[in-house]
RNA sequence: GCCGCGUUCGUCUAGUCGGCCUAGGACGCCAGGUUUUCAUCCUGGAAAUCAGGGGUUCGAAUCCCCUACGCGGUACCA
C-alpha cells in the first residue's frame, strides 16, 4: 500500500469550479511527489442538485489539465465503486454500527417541525441548534419511548450524532496548526437522510476509511466541520487522516468567495472548459475555450496560495510536484488576479512549438472560413507569437497576413496619407517589382535606398506602406510582413491602397 | 448572534526558531530605451510606518494580550 493516498471528492452539482482544480491540484502534487496515489470519488449523495453532465465535465476537465487520478470513477480502483450514490449499502451498515454503540439516533422530526422550531427561537432572536440542550425536547429515539420508536419507523427518518459532551475537539491541521473547539457548542448534524442516503460526513468519513486516505487536503470552507469527522473517526474507533484545510480563492475585488458570477462581471472564465447548464441553458465560459494553455492554468493556480520559497515562478509540472510542500501554503485567503493568468499564459505560448501552436490555430482560421497550408500558419505564428496573451489572440493578430485589408485606420490615414504618398508608394511598388529573385532583405534595403535618395521622411513613408499592407499602424516587421506576403500580394495591396485612399 | 480561521506594496507573495528588513521578488501601473508602427523585450521608478493599540526585549513584521476588519461555518448542500 502507499504511504500517501489522497482524494479529490467533487460533488457533480455543476461544472468544476477553479478553486476545486487547484484543490486538486494541490492532492495530485502531493500524491505525486510522495509516489503515492490520488483518487477520484464523485460525492453524490444529494440527489436534489445532481445536475447532468457535470461528472462527465469533472473528468474531462483534468483531462485537459493534464491531472490523472490512479484510481476513482471511469478508472476503477481496488477500493471500487467510487461513486457514493453506488455505496448506499456501505453506510447503511456504518450508520447501524453508530446507532448500536449509542453514537447516533433516529430523529422523527419533520422539516415542517424544524422549521417552525427555528422561526421560534428566531422571533426571540436566538438561534435554534439540535445539540445537547434540544435534544431531549425533540422528537427521536433519546426522547420517546422504545414502543413509540418502533411504531415510528416506518415512517420517514434521519439518524443524527449524538455529539457528546463536555470534550475539547482538537484538529491537527497541517496548514493552522492546532484548532480547538468545545463539542458543546456543536449539533447533532444528520448522517443519514430520510431519502435512504448519508450526508457528506458520513459518508466522507466511511469512504475515506475504507478507501486508505491518508491525507485529506480540502477547503477551508470544512474547517468547520472538521471537529464534527474527527468525532466521527472517534465513534468508529479509526484512526484519522491528517488534515490540511487550504485557504480560499477570493473574488478579485470586493470580499466574498470567488463565484461564477464575478467571473461573468469582471470578464474572466471560472471553470476550466466551457459549460452549459442542461436545464436552465446558462452558460459559463471556460479557460480552454478562452485561450489559455493547461500548463499556464495549473502553473498560476499553484501559486496563488503556495509559493516554493524561491522567486522563480514559472514552473513546469514535474518542477511543482518536486517542489510542493504543504507547509509551504499559506493560510490567508487569495484573491484571484486574471491578469496574472493572462501573464502566464503569455509566457507559456512563448515557450510552446511553433508547430503545435500552428496545428491548434488551423482549427480557428478554419472556423473563420480561410483556408491556409500548414506551413505558412507556421510561419504566421513566428511573425506574431511574441504579442499574443492568448491563444485566441491568434487570428486578430495575424488575419492582414491571410487577407487583404478590407478597411483602413483612419486615423493612420488622417496623420501619414499625404498628397505625394501615391506616387512615392507607386516607385516603391516599382522598386519591389524589379527584384528577381524576391527577398525581403533587399526589398528592405532598396526601399530605404529609395527614401534615404529623395531625401523622404522615413517613417511616414514606412507607415503609409504599412497601412497599405496592414490596413493599420500596427504589426511585425515591415518587410516580414513583405516577406510572407511575397511580391504579387504586396504589390497588389499598395495598388489597392493607392486606389482606395486617393 | 454564536463558533472557527485569517490580516506584509492595488494583487500574489518572501520574510526558516526576534537583529543581515532603511521589508525582497512577481503581476499590474508609471517613465525611459529598443522597434520607421503596435505589441513584445530591456532599464529604471512609484508603491506596504508589516491592520490598529498595548506590552516583553538592548532590539519585533517576526513573541504575548486586546481591539478592529475580512473570510468561512452555523441545512435531511456538498
Amino acid at each position: 500500500m502507499e504511504k500517501v493516498r489522497v482524494r479529490f471528492a467533487p460533488s457533480p452539482t455543476g461544472p468544476l469550479h477553479i478553486g476545486g482544480v487547484r484543490t486538486a491540484l494541490y492532492n495530485y502534487l502531493f500524491a505525486k511527489q510522495n509516489h503515492g496515489a490520488c483518487i477520484l470519488r464523485i460525492e453524490d449523495t444529494d440527489r436534489h442538485r445532481f445536475v447532468e453532465g457535470a461528472e462527465e465535465y469533472i473528468t474531462e476537465s483534468f483531462k485537459w489539465l493534464g491531472i490523472t487520478f490512479d484510481e476513482g470513477v471511469h478508472l476503477g480502483g481496488k477500493f471500487a465503486p467510487y461513486k457514493q450514490s453506488e455505496r448506499k449499502e456501505i453506510y447503511q451498515q456504518y450508520i447501524q454500527q453508530l446507532i448500536e454503540s449509542g453514537w447516533a439516533y433516529y430523529a422523527f422530526d419533520t422539516a415542517e417541525e424544524l422549521e417552525a422550531k427555528r422561526k421560534e427561537y428566531e422571533s426571540e432572536k436566538k438561534n435554534f441548534q439540535y445539540d445537547m440542550t434540544t435534544r431531549y425536547g425533540m422528537t427521536n429515539s433519546l426522547s420517546l419511548s422504545e414502543e413509540e420508536v418502533k411504531s415510528r419507523m416506518d415512517m420517514p427518518y434521519v439518524v443524527r450524532f449524538k455529539m457528546p459532551e463536555d470534550r475539547e475537539i482538537v484538529i491537527q491541521d497541517l496548514i493552522r496548526g492546532e484548532v480547538r473547539i468545545l463539542s458543546n457548542l456543536l449539533d447533532d448534524k444528520v448522517l443519514y437522510k430520510s431519502d435512504g442516503l448519508p450526508t457528506y460526513h458520513l459518508a466522507n468519513i466511511v469512504d475515506d476509511h475504507l478507501m486508505e486516505i491518508t491525507h485529506v487536503i480540502r477547503g477551508e470552507e470544512w474547517l468547520p466541520s472538521a471537529p464534527l469527522h474527527v468525532m466521527l473517526y472517534e465513534a468508529f474507533g479509526w484512526q484519522a487522516p491528517q488534515f490540511a484545510h487550504l485557504p480560499l480563492l477570493l473574488k478579485p475585488d470586493g470580499n466574498g468567495k470567488l463565484s461564477k458570477r464575478d467571473g461573468d462581471r469582471l470578464g474572466f472564465p471560472v471553470f476550466p472548459l466551457d459549460w452549459q447548464n442542461p436545464e436552465t441553458g446558462e452558460f459559463s465560459k471556460g479557460y480552454r475555450e478562452n485561450g489559455y494553455l493547461p500548463e499556464a492554468v495549473l502553473n498560476f493556480l499553484a501559486l496563488l496560495g503556495w509559493n516554493p520559497g524561491t522567486t522563480e515562478e514559472l514552473l513546469s509540472m514535474d518542477e511543482l510536484i518536486a517542489l510542493f510542500s504543504i507547509k509551504r501554503i499559506s493560510k490567508s485567503d487569495a484573491k484571484f488576479d486574471i491578469e496574472k493568468a493572462r501573464w502566464f499564459n503569455h509566457q507559456y505560448i512563448q515557450k510552446k512549438d511553433n508547430h503545435e501552436l500552428a496545428l491548434i490555430f488551423e482549427k480557428m482560421l478554419v472556423a473563420l472560413s480561410i483556408q491556409v497550408a500548414l506551413p505558412k500558419i507556421e510561419q504566421a505564428v513566428a511573425l506574431v507569437k511574441e504579442r499574443l496573451h492568448l491563444l485566441t489572440d491568434f487570428p486578430e493578430q495575424s488575419l492582414f497576413l491571410f487577407v487583404t485589408p478590407e478597411e483602413y485606420d483612419t486615423q493612420v490615414v488622417k496623420k501619414k496619407w499625404k498628397e505625394d504618398t501615391p506616387i512615392h508608394l507607386t516607385e516603391i511598388q516599382k522598386i519591389i517589382t524589379n527584384i528577381t529573385p524576391f527577398d525581403k532583405t533587399v526589398a528592405h534595403d532598396a526601399v530605404m535606398n529609395y527614401i534615404t535618395s529623395n531625401e523622404l521622411n522615413t517613417g511616414q513613408i514606412m507607415n503609409c506602406l504599412r497601412l497599405s499592407l496592414v490596413g493599420a499602424a500596427k504589426g511585425p516587421d515591415l518587410f516580414e510582413i513583405v516577406g510572407f506576403l511575397g511580391k504579387e500580394e504586396s504589390c497588389n495591396r499598395i495598388s489597392r491602397a493607392i486606389t482606395l485612399l486617393s
